[in-house]
DNA sequence: ATACACGCAACACATAATGTTACGTGATGC
DNA sequence: GCATCACGTAACATTATGTGTTGCGTGTAT
């Protein structure tokens, strides 16, 4: 896979679960459908259910299930949960001495921060049920 | 500096230019500011003057001017001239074998598309010269 | 008790971004 | 003409991030 794989892998996964909300899927199900390695589907994942998007089960018959109703689901419930703030940058970098450079870098960040939250309303218009086109 | 600094680079120094569109700049003086060095800003710049965006002279005295009004350039311009593709990904993806799964496969393309062009849209509402305050 | 599936740590590997050095080319001023 | 300055570009090291993989622990159902 290459960059970016995170959200697309999440919408994947989500999407596919959305067509049959009851069936739990192993990890090793998800990883085979998208070509990947059920460590990994894990991973991704286990960051949706600390979100609260996906509920898991241990032991023989264990698995993944959606924690709600894809419906209920948002494109930026996933965004979110993967915490990855795609735009908005550089926060934690060190502050230019100069103050007029100070205030540009203040400028530039609050302006990204826009773009970032008109970003995550876009993405929350659309469900993952929408995605597989119910 | 870390991930994305390509924009942030990018927007600070048109933003910065903005304020004294005459001035003529070099790439140290511009590294000095960005706390970076003059071939990582050579690089970047290099991309918004293929695309229109800067003019670039060698000599003497040479460096980067802005090729148009700062009102004329949106963060669109700069966002698609730095070819960065946020959110929209994965477009040379093998196809997954199952034609179901092909199917999904370019929905949650076709969305990631759609949520791109509308961020595109948002960038393109705001001009450089607005970043920096005017 | 066994099999199954997640949780998690550790590591190797690949890729991309960035920092750095070096050298070439073009333009200016003497 | 020559020295100087600044961009253009290649090459390489360094770092960061993501991904793939193995192994082992834990919990659950049969």
């Amino acid at each position: 896979m290459k960059r970016n794989s995170r959200l697309s892998l999440a919408l994947h996964t989500l999407s596919h679960m959305a067509g049959n909300p009851e069936k739990m899927r192993t990890s090793a199900d998800i990883a085979d459908h998208a070509g990947t390695n059920p460590v990994v589907v894990r991973r991704v994942l286990g960051r949706l259910r600390e979100a609260g998007l996906l509920t898991s089960e241990k032991g023989h018959a264990g698995g993944w299930q959606l924690a709600r109703a894809p419906e209920a689901i948002t494109l930026a419930d996933v965004y979110l949960a993967l915490d990855e703030r795609l735009v908005a940058s550089d926060e934690n970098a060190d502050a230019p001495a100069c103050s007029v450079e100070h205030a540009l870098h203040k400028r530039v960040s609050s302006v990204l921060e826009d773009v970032e939250r008109s970003l995550v309303q876009k993405l929350g218009e659309t469900s993952i049920s929408e995605v597989r086109g119910n």
